[in-house]
RNA sequence: UGUCCCGUGGUGUAACUGGCAACACGUCGGAUUUUGGUUCCGAAGAGUCCAGGUUCGAGCCCUGGCGGGACAA
């Protein structure tokens, strides 16, 4: 089978490649510029000629040919513009869900098929299996053998349609045996340093990054005491009784405060720049313990936080992901009626699943977890499966 | 104006009856991490408001300033 396998110049799509030649199929390598300018990058961070270089020796290494393709322009539209919207407005998103969605596995794809390619193969850490339901082949996306690795989470908004071209080769294996393959193949990768940072664009200092589209704006940091009464302290049975009622907006609803909820302990240069769950950075000292922004508000540009990393403020029982933004990956088993999907959900990467039930309304889905959870953010993706098997996600609002 | 309290790294506090200043937060650096964030490790940073005095030795005692606060009227 004709085969591109998007190299990065990581070791990971190195094996991968070198896992697809083995297997017998006619492999071709397909390099992906995304981003040019160097503004805000960490200096001397993962210049793109120098990855470019690699993955040509890697290709050589392998004896297939490789292509390079410019994706710089869609996926400042399709990525980097929604990351700026989104920050703006106050919301944190996830660049690199995007990027899987928008380029690897559309634009690329697209690419890839004008070259020949009849599969795609990433080095993503996950798998997919496909099984046929009334003589049509439906696909599963799964989660990577190598539990402390698997990346499903970054694809959690592909499409049956994307899923059916695609290959994860690497899918049963351990990052070990990654190394270790690379090392045994003598791949020009086998001992580089594994790439983190929003992809493609490299390791970028986020704060800069940002304040080249967005304007600093002085604002005052208020924190609210951990014992305020907008943390009424809810029981077991007064969760059921909510679930009972159906007003699961009491607990997937964000905590909304107001500045005279609390005090001023100190001055940000622009809520849009914080995020929940942030520590670093608020630039306040003196406290007992560190503290945690709890909420943002980019209308009055008041950045909230709380003591402690058992400030109630932190944790939420449920969210709400709006009707539009929910997506299945596996659509034959979308969930319609109000009957609550019982299944386990993750709103970050690496995070271990968490038990959940999800409540599906006319105007979204309430998911609810059995417990609570930490720094739920508008703007990220939860992800929800059954078992190993990823079957849907959506933005929380 | 009278009495009382306080003045320690960027911030908030600590240092027993005097013995070369500790902790937390913040900051910076590193590790972990294909998002943000979290977490972990490490480092820098004050010679204790100022001027005198007592003492072998003072952040801690004494005197006088300066600064801030409280009570008093």
């Amino acid at each position: 089978m004709k085969v591109v396998v998007g190299l990065s110049g990581g070791v990971d799509s190195s094996v991968a490649a070198y896992l697809l030649k083995k297997a017998g199929h006619e492999v071709t390598g397909l390099f992906m510029i995304n981003w040019h300018e160097t503004t805000g990058t960490l200096s001397g961070s993962c210049p793109w000629e120098e990855d470019l270089l690699i993955a040509q020796l890697v290709a050589h290494r392998l004896d297939i040919p490789v292509h390079s393709i410019d994706l710089s322009e869609p996926y400042r539209e399709r990525v980097v513009d929604y990351m700026f919207r989104e920050y703006r407005q106050g919301r944190t998103p996830n660049p690199d869900v995007l990027c899987n969605r928008e380029i690897k596995f559309d634009l690329f794809m697209k690419v890839a098929e004008n070259l020949g390619g009849e599969m795609v193969a990433t080095g993503h850490y996950c798998r997919k299996e496909m099984f046929e339901k009334d003589g049509m082949p439906v696909y599963r996306l799964l989660a990577g053998v190598d539990s402390a690795k698997d990346q499903s989470y970054f694809l959690c908004q592909l499409s049956q349609q994307q899923l059916s071209r695609s290959l994860f080769p690497l899918g049963d294996l351990f990052k070990s045996d990654v190394r270790r393959i690379a090392g045994e193949q003598r791949l020009p990768t086998a001992q580089k340093k594994d790439s983190q940072g929003i992809c493609f664009v490299g390791k970028v200092n986020l704060p800069l990054f940002l304040q080249q589209k967005l304007e600093p704006k002085q604002g005052s940091i208020v924190e609210i005491p951990a014992d305020s009464d907008l943390y009424l302290r809810q029981t077991a049975r007064d969760i059921r009784r909510i679930i009972n009622n159906g007003t699961f907006e009491m607990l997937s609803t964000p905590y909304s405060y107001e500045p005279q909820m609390g005090r001023a302990v100190g001055e940000h240069n622009g809520a849009h720049f914080f995020t929940i769950g942030q520590r670093k950075g608020l630039n306040v000292g003196g406290m007992k313990e560190p503290l945690f922004v709890i909420a943002t508000d980019v209308k009055t540009n008041i950045v909230y936080v709380g003591q402690g990393q058992d400030h109630p403020g932190l944790y939420r029982r449920g969210l709400f992901i709006k009707k539009k933004d929910i997506h299945w990956v596996r659509p034959d088993v979308a969930v319609a009626d109000p009957r609550p999907l019982s299944c386990c959900v993750r709103i970050r990467y690496r995070q271990p699943l968490q038990q959940a039930n999800i409540f599906f309304v006319p105007e979204g889905a309430h998911c609810i977890f059995e417990r609570k959870q930490r720094g739920i953010t508008s703007g990220q993706y939860a992800a929800w499966y059954t078992g190993d098997e990823l079957v849907g996600s959506g933005v929380i609002d």
